[in-house]
DNA sequence: GAGAATTTGAAACAGGCATTTAAGGTTGTC
DNA sequence: GACAACCTTAAATGCCTGTTTCAAATTCTC
């Protein structure tokens, strides 16, 4: 229905901004033009449109990273996926879902979308580590891959963390498709550098202890709904 | 008093894990051992609890950022910067207040805090805008510098984006002293060798357009509270 | 086009939570 | 030891917000 996929739409754009705990019902309803009774009838309430928000935010951003063609160099790779991550950072209008979403679950986890993570999340990261193995010229459980995948991400990530307007003020520059180039150029440009002085280093001062458990739990231990 | 201070760790810990509109004032007090009441009684409100929290939080950590000697190698400089950035990772009892309680109004602004912003974050970022440019051989304002300053605090702040459990999830290994030296290693060699790489670079790619304005507005421009 | 099912709208409901209140207890002072 | 200032406690208050309810409206079926 028309009521559906509109409240579906304003749904991603509120749980992306305000996470699932400080976003209003109300604001949703107010964005998809609709009664808040709506949100009840069609999902059954708030919790489990948050679930059917993340299943359409992810709908819409899925195919890219997994579609990287695995013949390319590594360094091509690496920049197709850092573009995929920060292709979110724009649309302000039509929503920053995923990347976002993504992140707000992380700094709060609700518990709600537990078993969206292995079937949506953990296969992008493995295409990540596969990337940075094959720019180490080592395999995906290496420790030095999993320190640069946490470099990766976190400089990603850090768009996402702020307000536009302060991302702006920190760069000095208004968020243009221009300046989302430049970042997925710096940040691609920064990484395979930094990689790369990795490689060269020498190995042994960072093979024994520390980086070599399994995992233990999983992610998104916590929950508060 | 003992109750005011027991409250002010108390928040600290509870703000930094949940963001001020999550973190429940029921909780805070449950901490404390002390009712609900001693707060509103002690500062007024939540919302002036928290401009407190801050402040302690701060009171604690923004001695070390400014005490790094400037005649120091900015190599040096930058660990030393790394280091103060994640040392709240660990003190899981005492807390890991500043750089989480920062990170979460970052995310959710509340507006409340702005006048904090000048007189407490700005200062920190000039110490790594300082460091960056002698890196790089330019100035504070180079646009370049500012890409970095992004790519570092980026990478440092990731560990606190999430639940500990899903850290050492990622990183498979549990979040000891020792790997927490180890990311600042890293961190710190990473960024050093993405930093050479751009300042060996051609700069005339990056010269013209976007990166060039002064700042428009301010942080912390949202507020929800 | 009549009737039934589905969807929407406005208002009432209920629970959670910050805050207030007022009484009781503690500490310091003369 | 009495008084006063300060602090703590438990219960009450009132707001905010997710959910429910039920009537009105729309859409679908025959």
């Amino acid at each position: 229905m028309q009521t559906r996929r509109r409240l579906l739409e304003a749904a991603c754009r509120v749980f992306a901004e305000k996470g699932f705990h400080a976003a209003r019902v109300a604001d949703i309803c107010r964005r998809a033009r609709t009664n808040v009774a709506a949100v009840n009838y069609h999902f059954g309430g708030k919790a489990a449109l948050y679930v059917e928000a993340w299943r359409h935010a992810f709908s819409l951003a899925k195919p890219s990273v997994a579609q990287i063609p695995e013949d390319w160099p590594p360094e091509k790779r690496l920049r197709a996926f850092v573009e995929d991550l920060l292709r979110n950072l724009l649309d302000t209008e039509a929503n920053r879902p995923f990347s976002r979403l993504y992140l707000m679950e992380l700094i709060h986890p609700t518990g709600l979308v537990t078993h969206l993570w292995r079937e949506l999340i953990e296969p992008r990261r493995r295409v990540l580590l596969r990337i940075l193995a094959d720019l180490l010229h080592t395999d995906p459980d290496d420790p030095r891959v999993l320190l640069c995948d946490l470099s990766v991400i976190g400089q990603c990530r850090a768009p996402y963390l702020m307000q536009t307007a302060d991302l702006e003020y920190l760069l000095r520059s208004p968020l243009s498709p221009h300046m989302v180039r430049r970042l997925v150029d710096h940040i691609t440009r920064f990484s395979l550098a930094g990689i790369r002085g990795m490689a060269a280093e020498t190995a042994q001062e960072r093979s024994p202890g520390g980086l070599s458990r399994p995992p233990s739990t999983g992610p998104f231990s916590g929950q508060d709904p």
